[in-house]
DNA sequence: GAGCCTATTGGGAACGTTCCCATTTTACTG
DNA sequence: CAGTAAAATGGGAACGTTCCCAATAGGCTC
């Protein structure tokens, strides 16, 4: 027998199998134990035969619990993102949860606007991968009470949890790689860091530790317009004496930088590309595009457990910044001399 | 002044503006106007001062419609899919929706569960684009008013609205194409299609083209553990007699067998390789890999707009079946003679 | 077998809205 | 200026749950 065309509620299957909604209640919650086996039959029985299935709004609405989790992506065709996503998929459903995931495309106020939606959602958690810096309102999220995670990206002035990849080791493991290739001279190449913390921070240590090892660098920051053309032909121009290597301090960046690279005819190797973030194709383009992959299934599964032990109140009292190791993968861009 | 920490409701809002909760709910609703101009700046003034959001939980309860839609995506994973959720997403934000996305990872069984999921959040529309061949649910779903569309595949028994590509008209531009380029062989990769409507569509039209074409050609079924590359090896020997091309039933495809021609050191041109679907890196691989390029945005569009038509009960009487044409980007991967 | 404790079950209020209907106010007609 | 219609506003029930507490049933102890 089909299920009734309308949905039956929890007085409906009471009805039928002969007892009070709070049994019917007990039932589908926790306490379903507490039921003797016959009510407990009784109840399943008719709940089949009546198709029914909770209303979690109404649950949602009484204080039981919403089972949402908000999820804010500022780039949702980023196949990092999209991959974390997915994590994120997995570790919540695997704990009864839901996701709603909002784009904001990278734009602080859409960001404003979602976030105050999934707040109207009464979302249990927040998982946020900021496009911009929304301090007021994250602050007031945490205030009432909203557990909250960062991802990737940081927020000033917020002591919350941070997931993400530990960017001073990747930069670290990258110049490591690039120097032991025989690469004498860098170039490291980023999208604006103006509101990205992650670019920051990646930005700063490549200085850093580019100066602290001796090593001739320069960086260029991506612009919309920007006439990068230039500055990748004379950083390579000098490949003669000092063999030069090009960074990409992401996913974008990396495919900018390789399509910049074939239209300058600048063969990979000779001139080394490396990037951080995996993507499909980077086997793919003869010789191999160099990367460091960023573990985004454990990203995804570390930022919901920070949620669940937020919201279990076993948090612990100061906040987590779980940096996650990214993993070399070495393909041909980064080898210098593809005949020794 | 920050909102206080525990979220106001409707009543301390009515309270404040020393008027009656009902007058504050049309304020947020769609009878604003009703209000006298005083009443609605009074109205306004409470709400901001104390950060009033509406519960959209209880909103959903009541019946004012619950402002969500659910999105059933089979692999969350692939480009083509999350550029649709981005147009979907675009088109929703437009018209006050926000979605719920979930992945079913092409599991029939996640599938169901995410569907009952679905329709417990009281979702006022839902689009999927389906793993399995869930038509009871859908059915029941159906009849309980919950607004259908079917995203890019189709499903047995189950008159609803179908938004995707025009299969066969792909299928025609691809074989069009392939023949004006001077190929006169064609092997067409495609997943197995025992799931999924849009890949039995797209090889049934293959092989019955191919054949009213009068042209030799054989399909592959990529398998797990298919070796296939026994056979693309085959393939391309006789391309001397007759040049041949590969046709990728989809971005995966296109993705496993660029991976395979590089393996085997195949080279693209003469031996010809296009897909559908279009990749950030299909420009990437020298000398480029034709595409034929999916409107994604048309189609998350689209998807809205039949759910609004539905909701709006403007739908027509019977399903619409709407198709989108492709876009042919030519690149050289499908250029038999680079030299001329 | 009376008395008590515990395991099981049920009734009612509450969650924050929307919507129906009743009431008050305003504006207009003659 | 009474009379009436229309506009503006308010009160209360209802949506489908959960949770608190009361009530009943069953099993002990002495």
């Amino acid at each position: 027998m089909p299920p009734a065309s309308v949905r039956a509620t929890l007085i409906e299957v009471a009805k039928l199998a002969g007892t009070s909604k709070t049994s019917v209640s007990r039932f589908f919650g926790p306490e379903r134990e507490r039921l003797t086996p016959s009510l407990q039959a009784r109840i399943a029985n008719a709940a089949t035969t009546l198709g029914y299935q909770p209303n979690l709004m109404a649950r949602g609405l009484k204080g039981g619990g919403s089972r949402l989790l908000g999820v804010l992506v500022a780039d949702i065709r980023n196949p990092f993102s999209v991959a974390v996503v997915h994590g994120i998929e997995q570790a919540a459903r695997a704990h009864g949860y839901s996701l709603i995931v909002c784009n904001t495309d990278n734009d602080p106020e859409r960001e404003q606007q979602h976030l105050s939606l999934l707040k109207s959602y009464q979302v249990e958690g927040l998982i946020i991968n900021a496009a911009g810096q929304p301090e007021a309102q994250l602050q007031a999220l945490m205030h009432s009470g909203v557990p909250l995670v960062l991802l990737d990206r940081e927020v000033h002035q917020l002591d919350v949890d941070v997931i993400g990849l530990d960017n001073a080791l990747a930069i670290d493991m990258a110049l490591d790689h690039l120097v032991q290739q025989g690469y004498r001279s860098l170039l490291y190449v980023s999208e604006s860091p103006a509101h990205a913390s992650t670019r920051q921070e990646r930005l700063q240590r490549f200085n850093q530790q580019a100066e602290s090892l001796g090593i001739k660098s320069q960086t260029l920051i991506l612009g919309n317009s920007a006439p990068h053309f230039e500055a990748l032909t004379v950083f390579t121009q000098h490949s003669a004496s000092s063999p030069g290597a090009v960074l990409c301090a992401n996913g974008n960046v990396t495919l900018a930088m390789t399509r910049s690279f074939q239209q300058l005819g600048i063969p990979l190797g000779p001139t080394g590309l490396m990037g951080i973030d995996e993507l499909d194709w980077c086997e793919l383009i003869t010789p191999g595009i160099t990367t460091l992959a960023q573990p985004t299934d454990d990203i995804g599964h570390a930022a919901v457990s920070c949620l669940l032990n937020q919201l279990n109140g076993s948090a612990p009292t100061s906040p987590v910044r779980y940096r996650h190791a990214p993993r070399l993968q070495v393909r041909g861009s980064t080898t210098l001399k593809p005949n020794l």
